[in-house]
DNA sequence: CTGAAAGCGCTAACAA
DNA sequence: TTGTTAGCGCTTTCAG
């Protein structure tokens, strides 16, 4: 058996040697190629178990001229429904041989561009960016380089730029619906602020009043995508001579913060005035929580990227395609039907 | 100026015919070497600027032995316990030629085993374990070829396993410090289940009982670290004959279960029961939970298994060391006195 | 079926 | 200072 120093890793060198053949037949045995003799076979295979001999990856990418891995950039892990979006991609590259290299730079621009370009420069066959605040121009410099699927952002358009999201406007309109239904006329927006997202939520909330006869009833409050934001909004809404019998909110983090600031203030949901958010992320489920919201359908999207990603990866020639999914409502207790006026309640009886 | 094809990138070998130099040169201006002449450094590094070089990081890490990477095991990304370490581990390694690859298999013990093989046949300079599923002989194994640190697990013991955590049973002793002082006695623990850290918490929560002489209300109902768990043992605890005051729970997610059935039942809380959790997540903080809570310093745990790990890597015979951070009360509106008894109001008279 | 030989793109002595 | 020469560990023709 041969000798070798402990912490450094077998190569296939060793492997041929122990085994007594080339290394071309390792390199055989190992990729599962046919036309190898049984015997041989077995030989090699025999000292890569003796040796505990793992290939070298950098080596083989060098020489092959592919990682098998693919590089994903998310904009927020702290944000859920990202983390959400993640799981359905690990889903749709479950293949084992498959590695996917997570990196973060939690929105900061520059250091996403950083990232990226590392993530480049380590050969990864190709990329799917989970959110990001890349400029268009890092966005047209990484997708000449290597296949590109973005999800959740269809604001940079590119040809030959594979996209994933959900139809904004249209959850927005099944919010409007939903609240309409169980019976409200007087339903305000908190929006997200300037983002391509939060104006397409604006603007289906817009059209959907709209369409339902509300448009007179139609008011944006200026909000953002955080709890924080949330919470201020609300007061705004407190502070408002009518108030509304009903929110829809831009996303689930400042629904939270607005069902906060009301419940504080003894503004009782969904008894007083109901509340929907946007993004259906799992935290919402939770008990304690429990806030009706537009889901997006996290883990399609993510499954999809990664099954547009490995199509493009083995065809880089196919045409890009920009997918929108359909979000669904969850009713769940933080809406109800408004109060009931002293009229309503008349006609009740 | 050279012709290439589009898409591929250009290699050493183009800049140097570009700037009329050998490759090796252009390595060593790459590399910020010293004894480079003015006129050639910059006739390098204008060619690398003409042809967008950027050096291959496979063929380096081949060449050079070591990548300037490290690999990340998160065990889940959806707490947000994890991710904020995640956030320290980053500001620890800003490093901006570092690249840190974050993997995760949501607490699969063999899907993490085979990612972190990977990224060690990726040629990682060293490793963090950010809570890990892996077996110790797996982890033995990982330590033999390059630096590992482990972060919140300190249950796998090896010479010359660097770790990070917080102090558990000291951290449930300030939980049960606190309910104490502020008038509680009859104070139950939902506990985390089989793990390495949730034992330390209850054995910190039963010790602590005894030191403040409340034996004998010492009461431990089973839980886990869920959401769901802490709303089961919320209903055990209602549906025991004699309730406590206050409820110490074995992290934050199962606190808010908690919290959710307490509340459901018509249970205030604080008024009727006080509910403290662990682990500081920042979504604790959110005004919608407001949740007390044992904090870990989890920026600092993340932060200084970077300071470890590079540390290592620079000299990989330095001793490892078996850190324990302290944990820290933020007392929030889930806790307050006890409910006032008939007898202790008249004595408030 | 098997082995020899030529790289993949870069670094690292060693000369010059 | 700069260029030449060997590889790093593996894949991939191409003979045999």
């Amino acid at each position: 058996m041969s000798q070798r120093r402990v912490g450094i890793r077998a190569t296939i060198h060793d492997v041929a040697a122990q085994a007594g053949v080339s290394k071309s037949l390792v390199s055989l045995v190992l990729r599962d190629q046919p036309y190898v003799s049984a015997e041989k076979r077995e030989a090699v295979l025999r000292a890569v178990d003796e040796l505990s001999y793992r290939p070298n990856s950098v080596a083989r990418s060098l020489a092959s001229r592919h990682t098998h891995t693919i590089g994903v950039l998310v904009l927020d892990l702290h944000n859920p429904v990202f983390v959400e979006i993640l799981d359905g991609l690990h889903s749709g590259a479950d293949d084992p041989h498959l590695t996917t290299l997570l990196v973060s730079a939690g929105g900061d621009s520059e250091r996403e561009r950083r990232l990226v370009l590392s993530l480049l420069d380590l050969q990864v066959d190709g990329l799917v960016l989970v959110g990001h605040r890349l400029t268009t121009e890092t966005v047209t410099q990484v997708m000449a380089e290597k296949p590109v699927v973005v999800v959740t952002r269809r604001d940079v358009r590119r040809r030959g730029l594979d996209t994933v999201c959900n139809d904004d406007r249209a959850g927005a309109g099944l919010a409007v619906a939903h609240l309409v239904e169980l019976g409200h006329r007087n339903i305000w927006h908190l929006d997200g602020g300037r983002s391509a997202v939060a104006q397409d939520r604006r603007l289906g909330y817009q059209d959907a009043m709209q369409t339902h006869g509300l448009g007179a009833h139609t008011t944006v409050v200026g909000a953002g995508f955080s709890d924080d934001a949330g919470w201020q909004a609300a007061g705004a809404v407190l502070d408002a001579g009518e108030r509304p019998t009903a929110l829809f909110v831009a996303n689930d983090f400042s629904a939270l913060g607005a069902v906060a600031r009301l419940e504080q203030a003894g503004v009782r949901v969904p008894a007083d005035i109901s509340v929907v958010g946007y993004d259906g992320m799992a935290l919402a489920a939770m008990r304690r929580i429990d806030l009706t919201t537009v889901a997006q359908p996290l883990h399609a999207m993510g499954l999809l990227a990664a099954r547009m990603l490995s199509a493009r990866i083995q065809d880089p020639t196919r045409r890009a395609r920009n997918t929108v999914l359909r979000p669904a409502l969850i009713a769940r207790s933080s809406s109800a039907g408004p109060p009931a006026t002293a009229d309503a309640r008349s006609r009740e009886r």
